[in-house]
DNA sequence: TATTGTCCCTACCAGTTTAATATGGTATAT
DNA sequence: ATATACCATATTAAACTGGTAGGGACAATA
């Protein structure tokens, strides 16, 4: 019951995509030696987000990857829905007290939504706003 | 990302004892064939729990396990983190941009606290009770 | 007191998953 | 050309999961 740390340098990778904008692509290189991500382990994790459908990559000596899909669009539920297949199952209560069963049934289905819920309210734009806020500070008005 | 079913069958077998009552020792052979649970396992599963003190032991050939604490006072978080360690966490995202990361560490710590809080509302007392009500269909009374 | 049925404990093991690493392609801008 | 990128598959060491096995310790009862 944790998060792996495939699906955080997902999410970093994706991260950094948004916060570089859409202009132009975003080399692997770069990012892996910002977010500090095993190179080839991300080389791994860009092909399953090209195979979702969430980001494009570009051949050549200046390729690259970006965003395939406004980061509005992109919540973390669908994210982590790519790398862990499903949020917060569990493992099937079938045989035994089936009275028991059914209650343990609803009360994880009831976590799960909560879960996924929080996680589908968070979009890849506002990450990448409020972490362009941080990296460059409000200027200052009063001189 | 997903529930073992070490804790399925933990919540299954704390569920049992909750619903059996404190007066007697119940008989782990007994519980592992209503819940179609494998013995050997669930003994280990009885070991733990007793470790963390939810749960007491008597030996002999009367012997059993019961509750130790009332289940009014045993809720769903305290048994999966003595299970599962931690509720929901992620590996620590500590190398690469602080921003991001610290953006994303409070995403996840907000989800933890939200199923936190969801299971930590479910006591085995409330469990116990619907189950029984569901077990012994309320009487006729139109006849 | 001998037996029996329980809890208790330790060790082991096979299969899967995780987190990478390695190798070698293919495509394309310069 | 060739360097630099993407693309794909194979391998692997370590950890985790879900058990199994074999005993001991202990208490009730015949």
């Amino acid at each position: 019951m944790k998060v792996s740390s495939k699906t955080l340098y997902t999410f970093q990778f994706l991260s950094a995509l948004a916060i570089k904008g859409r202009k132009t692509p975003v080399q692997l290189r770069e990012i892996a030696a910002e977010y500090d991500i095993p190179f080839k382990f991300l080389e791994q994790i860009a092909i399953l987000m090209k195979g979702v459908g969430l980001v494009r990559g570009t051949r050549g000596k200046t390729g690259g990857y970006q965003l395939a899909v406004p980061p509005e669009n992109i919540d973390l539920a669908r994210v982590i829905r790519a790398t862990e297949g499903e949020v917060l199952p569990c493992a099937d209560i079938d045989g035994g007290n089936a009275i028991v069963g059914e209650l343990l049934s609803e009360i994880f289905a009831r976590q799960r939504a909560a879960v996924e819920r929080g996680l589908s309210s968070v979009t890849l734009a506002e990450i990448a706003e409020k972490a362009r806020r941080k990296m460059e500070p409000a200027p200052m008005f009063y001189v």
